[in-house]
Parts: C-alpha cells; structure tokens; sequence
RNA sequence: GACCGGGUAGCUCAACCGGUAGAGCAUCGGCCUUUUAAGCCGCAGGUUCUGGGUUCGAGUCCCAGCCCGGUCACCA
C-alpha cells in the first residue's frame, strides 16, 4: 500500500481509505490523539447506561441550569450516525446492548475535544462522558462534557478505516453479510439480537441439564473411523502418524463408551461436520447437542426433551406460542408454533395413513398405494402454488386446494395462468406509472410493486414447469423407478419424509420408526420390524432424534455389518465401540437436538446461515 | 446437478427498441447549537463480474465462464 498516512498526499476522489488516514494523521500531528486509544475503565454498556436516565433530575436542571443532579455517565460504542450542526453534534453510538445518543456542544467541551468531534466518521468507535439528558424531542442524550482530572467528554477509541455500510439500507447484500459478518453485526441489530438469542438458548440449554445432574463433556472431533450417523465425513491427514482422520460426523459412539465407563448421565454440545450439500437449513459444520441418560428409554428422554424446550422457550422468550414474523412487514404474522405440552405422539405407519390413506403392511406399496403416494408429491407441488395464489386471488386458490389434485390444477390451467398474467400486467402498469411520476416518495412502493412481479414471474414459471405434462411424467418415472426399488422400511420414511415431515409444524414426536434405517437403536420387543425411538418434527424440518440405546453387542454387530454391506457409504466397522458394548453399557436414553435448527425455529429465521455466525462461503475470487 | 432471477460509483439502486451510464446516501469543500435517514450550497467519484462474439456503435443482444440468491433434485 502506497498510501502514506501523510495530510499532504493529493486526494483522490473516492478514496475513502485514504480520506480517513489523511484525517488520521491530521488527528495525531494537530490534536496529539492516538487513534488507535488504549485503556479505559468505567465504562457501562449503552442500555445499562440509558437506564440509568433520571427525568426529574433532568427537568430540574433544565429548570434551573445551576441545579445539576443528573447522573454522569461514561459509555464506548461505534458511531453509526453523525449529524454535525455547526456547533452543536449529535452522534448514535451502538454497542452489543443497543444504541445511544451523544451531543457534543461546543459550548461544554474545550476547542480540541469539539475538533474531535467533528472529524469523526461513521464506524469510529468513540468514549463520551457527560450528564444523562434528553433533547427537545425526548431522546435519552449524554451531553458530552470534560470533568476536572478525568474524563474529556469524547475520546476516540479506534479509528476506522474502512468504507462504512450505507446508513439507511445498512448491509443487505446477503453474501456481504456472511463475509463481512463484523460488519454485519453491528449495521444490522436484528442480527446482533438473534446471535445473542442463541447464545442465551445454548446457555440455557446447558443450565438445564446440569440441572438434572448431566455431565457435559468433550468427545474427539478428530477419529480415525467416523460413526454414529450416516454421512458423508470430511477427510483429513494426520502428519506424523500418516494417518487419515476424519472429522467426526457424530459423537454418539464416544459417548455411548463413557456410559460403559461409568458416567450416569452425560452431555455434549458441539459441532459435527458433514460432507454434504449446503441448503437453508443444511451447513457442512453444524451444532449438536447429544445426549444420554443411562436407565433411561426414548420415552424418558422424548419427556425430557419436551421440557427441556419448553423451558428454554419460556426462559428466553416467555411464553410457548412461537410467531415467525414476515420479513417485509413485521405486523405480519407468517407462523405460529405452539409449543405448549402434551406434544403430539404418534407413529409413523398412523401418520401415513391418516395423511395420505396409505396402510403401511411392512410389505412394498402396492401399485394402487403408490399412485397415491406419486399424485400426493405432484400435488404437493401444486399445492405450494395454491398457498401462493391464497392472498391475491382466493376464490381461485380455494378451489385448486379444495380439489387438491393435479387434475385440478391442469384443468383450471388457462385460468391460473390468465389470472397471474392479468395479475402481472396490472403491476406492471402501476410500476410504470409510479416509475414515470418520477415520485420518490413512492421508493417504498416501487420496492414492493418489483417485488411482487418478481415473485408472480417465479410463480408462473414454477406453474408452467409443473403443468408441462412431459416434464412430469419424466419426474414421475424417476421417483417410480427409484421408490419401487426401496426397501418397504425404506418406502415408509421415504414417504414420511417427503409428505409428511415438512407439515408438522407444532411439535410432533413421531414413533416406530423401521428399525431398519435406525441401526444405533433398540428393536421394539413387541415388533422388532421398529424400532424403540422418536423423531421430533417441529417447523416442518426433524429437530430431535431420541433413542432407547441398543446395548446388546451381538445385535449391534449384526446392525453394522447389515448396514455397511447394504449401503454405498464406506463406514468402517467400529470395532472398539462393539468391544466397549461387550463391557456392558447400562440400558440407555439419548437424543440428540440440532442447535441451529432449534434456534431457526424459535427465532424465525429462515435459512441456518442466518443462526450461525460465519457460515461457510465459498472463497471470493 | 437442473431451472429461474441477479452482478452497474464505497453503499442502495436507475438507465425505454442497441445510441454520450444517472440518482440518493457516504466521501471531499462550505453554511448551520436540539438533530433522528437532519437540512442547504458546491466539487468529485465508473475496466457496467470476467473473457470472447455480433454491430458503425454493447450495461443492453449472442456464446462461455465465475460468483450470489431462490426453487427443485441429491444428501440424513
């Protein structure tokens, strides 16, 4: 970098790097300030701060400016919005807590501190010192001020140097958000807020189950075979001992060895990696919390579970009734989650049947039973489009998701497509409209009006794929050939998972699972074709797997081999974990409870990135 | 992986049928002691994602690639 922290370099235009070191380097030479601060004691959080306002001191003080019992305050934030009126300016400090209003009036600090103050740029982080006041328009304000042998009423604590985010829109650009999460946090509180729900969701979770006596511990991340889940794992070296090692894709097996040792109830909260494909709410490194409780059954931790959330949901947000708000419009409610007790409990082969009228027998579908379960998948698609259609044009849309078969939404076809086209005309001639006026008022407005064609453009398009009757039918083909060449266990999670799953939305556990996909699991006594565990939907996407532990080595072994010669997915036998079984480990309760997906659900957020703080991304080039 | 949408000033976005690339905010200079996206005056700011092609002329059209988002598929 040739550009020398030196006033005099000409400037270029634009440069806002340079800008900042020039006002940098004026700061040191002219006013002796350090940019780059150092200690500072005293400081209180902006909220702490902000709370600390008294209005009858400061209506006393404004009656008589003699009289001064407002109390003093000393905060550090950045400075997100500056506003210089001559002599008097006013700047929007923000911390981790919230935002808070300094004014600097050149009247009450000495000539070099109001300099200051008006060479500071946006993003700068700032002290200030001074009484709690408030401004003519009631906003809580520090009023700046140096105090005999202390505090110089504004001090800079870091210079930034880098371009700031634009103030009204802030960072919107979502890939600029995850790659510049420290930008991010701060320009955007909703983030900042979430992050810190997170934070306070783990912290409870963990005050939780040490409540009742679990142990949390910590489990290899590095293993020379990877098990405990069926995934793909990333592979990595090991130096001196020329090894591969992989990063492990689940810790059950390593906490199933420490019931074996003699720990009663264990836990542990922590990443797993998967080498998968990313999704909105699949990231390759994602947050665990495992799980186990010896003497325990699925049924003990499936009631654990239920309140362990309940209670989180209730410490962190008071109250069990969860709302998802819409992004745009924040009065619009998008969602509700109820997540008041008893949840639903119900088997997997019930469920089917009551959703789709398929009786799971244990054999393949029949010919007739797959119809159904192929038009259901082809109507579920039509179905989105009929939500969709629901606010614009619901005598239309009531009809397609009455009559709910593919049949109805090609016969309505000319009419679906009529109204999106008429639908998209009429915006477009209102857009116009607005667009010619030139009225800027009416930004908002436009915003909407592009939004609402694009998403009526995407609708017509998804439309137009579904209807083409060759595309389906190639579709059709391929879920037959692969659906009738799956296991009937195979068929049954097939569908559940496809149909089923994402429509539960208040929590449901779903029970007797084929044992069959469940290897880690206890056969049911009764009817060992299932196994003894739980699945927890919860917003549509599985939340919790909770398992009475299979502890008897010789059926665990037959689980794994069945399992590795059945699969394509190389997994090792894991031949040490089967030794620790013949040790002997205690009848068992575990679960496991995805972290992020939990926090999506009670926070709303849409897509896992939006739960974790720097998601993976692709390298920039 | 397939389809759709997008990539233009530091940021947020315009640019009609292919004809000199604009605005707001930020920056820079000036005015302003109660602002709330402060206001007013003025200056400046561009390899239109990359590489080819068509054309007298390309931000715009064509081809290839890169990146982002959405939907679907794959994958527990």
């Amino acid at each position: 970098m040739n550009t020398p922290n030196d006033p005099r370099t000409p400037r270029t235009p634009g440069d806002i790097e340079g800008d900042r070191r020039r006002k940098m380097a004026r700061l040191r030479d002219e006013l002796g300030i350090e940019p780059y601060g150092g200690r500072i004691d005293g400081l209180l959080p902006l909220a702490e701060a902000r709370a600390k306002y008294d209005a009858a001191a400061d209506e006393a003080h404004k009656q008589d400016a003699t009289q001064d019992a407002r109390p003093r305050v000393r905060v550090a934030g950045r400075v997100v919005q500056s506003r210089v009126m001559g002599n008097l300016i006013f700047l929007s400090l923000r911390d981790c807590s919230g935002d808070l209003q300094v004014a600097v009036s050149k009247k009450s600090v000495p000539p070099e501190v109001f300099k200051l103050a008006k060479q500071v740029d946006l993003s700068d982080i700032v002290t200030a010192a001074g009484p709690l006041g408030s401004t003519k328009t009631g906003e809580i304000t520090v009023w700046s001020q140096g105090a005999p042998g202390g505090d110089a009423g504004l001090t800079l604590a870091c210079k930034s140097l880098a371009p700031p985010p634009e103030k009204f829109h802030g960072l919107t650009d979502p890939e600029q958000r995850y790659r510049k999460r420290y930008v991010d946090l701060y320009a955007n509180p909703d983030v900042m807020r979430t992050m810190q729900l997170r934070i306070r969701i783990i912290d409870e979770i963990r005050d939780y189950l040490r409540g009742r006596g679990f142990l949390e511990v910590e489990t290899p991340m590095l293993q020379s075979l990877h098990g405990g889940a069926a995934a793909r794992p990333f592979i990595t070296h090991h130096n001196a001992l020329d090894m591969p090692l992989y990063l492990r894709i689940a810790p059950e097996l390593y906490l199933k060895r420490l019931l074996v040792g003699g720990f009663n109830k264990v836990f542990e909260i922590n990443r797993n990696f998967r080498n998968e494909g990313l999704s909105p709410r699949h990231n390759p490194e994602f947050t665990m919390l495992e799980a186990y409780e010896a003497f325990g059954s699925w049924e003990t931790v499936a009631d654990l579970v239920e309140d362990l959330v309940c209670t989180v949901a209730m410490k962190v947000f008071g109250t069990l009734e969860i709302n998802h708000r819409d992004a745009e419009d924040a009065e619009k409610i998008t969602r509700t989650i109820n997540l008041k007790r008893p949840w639903r409990r119900v088997s997997m082969v019930d469920l089917v049947r009551e959703e789709l009228g398929w009786s799971f027998n244990k054999k393949r579908a029949s010919a007739q039973d797959v119809q159904t379960i192929l038009s259901a998948i082809q109507t579920r698609s039509f179905r989105k489009i009929g939500l969709r259609l629901k606010e614009s044009n619901p005598s239309l849309a009531g009809k397609l998701l009455q009559a709910g078969s593919v049949e109805a939404y090609r016969r309505e076809k000319d009419k679906v497509l009529a109204f999106i086209r008429a639908e998209l005309t009429h915006l477009e001639q209102e857009f116009n409209r607005l667009q010619n006026d030139g009225r800027l008022e009416d930004k908002a407005e436009l915003e909407r009006l592009d939004r609402q064609i694009n998403t009526l453009t995407t609708l017509m398009n998804d439309f137009h794929r579904l209807i083409d009757e060759s595309g389906a039918k190639r579709e059709a083909d391929v879920f037959l050939y692969k659906f009738t060449h799956m296991s009937p266990a195979e068929q049954l999670v097939e569908v559940y998972e496809k149909l089923i799953e994402p429509t539960l939305i208040d929590p449901t556990f779903v029970t007797h699972v084929p044992s069959a996909v469940i290897p880690l699991a206890r056969e049911n006594r009764d009817d060992p074709f299932f196994a003894d565990v739980y699945e927890l939907a919860i917003n549509g996407v599985e939340i919790s797997p909770g398992y009475s532990e299979l502890n008897d080595p010789d059926v665990q072994e037959r689980h794994l081999r069945h399992q590795v010669g059945d699969r394509e997915e190389q997994q090792e036998i894991d031949g040490d974990f089967l030794e620790a079984l013949k040790v002997g480990m205690p009848p068992a309760g575990g679960f496991g409870l995805g972290i992020d997906r939990l926090v999506m659900m009670l926070t709303g957020a849409t897509s896992i990135r939006d739960v974790i703080l720097f998601p993976l991304m692709r390298p920039q080039g």
